[in-house]
DNA sequence: GGCTAAGGTTACCCAAAAGTACCTACTTCA
DNA sequence: TGAAGTAGGTACTTTTGGGTAACCTTAGCC
């Protein structure tokens, strides 16, 4: 029974949705990153969640982990796939339009923040867009 | 106590995540839909569900909601907002990215089907953006 | 020995999202 | 008279996503 979906968005959503994969991969798009990097610049995430989105992202062919040695401590990293890096316009189309949003909410009397107003680490991509 | 972000991303998930919205926001990229007309291009979503995702749009001023008549049976039409239409863009490069995965996963193997393979309703963003 | 650090796994629990089912009110048409 | 269309409300249940807390291995430090 093959799975089904009505339209494209669908698809894109079931790889970059959920509250915790567009942070992984805006920090992602900076260039490879530990995990224990990762945790600290996403103070929130649990171990478990950061593990749980890391693998599901992997399995997805968007990310790629690499074991630096063969024993504990191990340094463990994430990295973009090609096919991960296609993701870059559309999550910084999806990072300057939040923003904007923020800020029309702000102007509309209601505070709203944000923690991380760089395009985080799409930056580069994101002079191509405008 | 201002609700807070960790990144732009966020903001825009909150506006087009889940199941149904951005299903929805494709159609309406085609134009003003009636409620019934939504309804019969979306067969697996239910009354409650719809009338709800189009509540929620409305709050976040992405939909307009216009009543016509003032008898039963009424004619109610939902359109994109101003600040809707900006959302096209990121739509249409959710489904063609979405598109090219389902086409991988496909010659992977893995038997995916896509119901509405056209662009839905933003077309015309489509050939802008390439 | 006891601590921290790395990078996990697991069992369990809660809340939000989505689904099911049934209800309203009004009109037209057979 | 009663079905069907139009638009929606509501109570209830199920499913899923996410959170908590405990546990693992191994190494280095004091």
């Amino acid at each position: 029974m093959a799975k089904t979906y009505n339209i494209g968005v669908e698809a894109t959503l079931e790889v970059i949705g959920g509250k915790w994969k567009p942070i992984i991969l805006c920090h992602l798009g900076k260039g490879q990153q530990r995990s224990s990097e990762l945790r600290r610049e996403i103070p929130d995430i649990t171990q478990k969640m950061l593990t749980q989105q890391l693998r599901e992202l992997e399995g997805d062919g968007i990310i790629v982990r690499h074991v630096h040695g063969t024993k504990a401590p191990f340094c463990v990293t994430y990295d973009l796939t090609a096919f991960g890096k296609t993701l870059g316009g559309i999550l910084v189309q999806m990072s300057v339009w939040g923003e904007r949003r923020i800020e029309q909410l702000n102007e509309a009397g209601e505070p709203v923040e944000i923690l991380n107003p760089d395009h985080s680490g799409y930056a580069d991509i994101l002079n191509q867009v405008g």
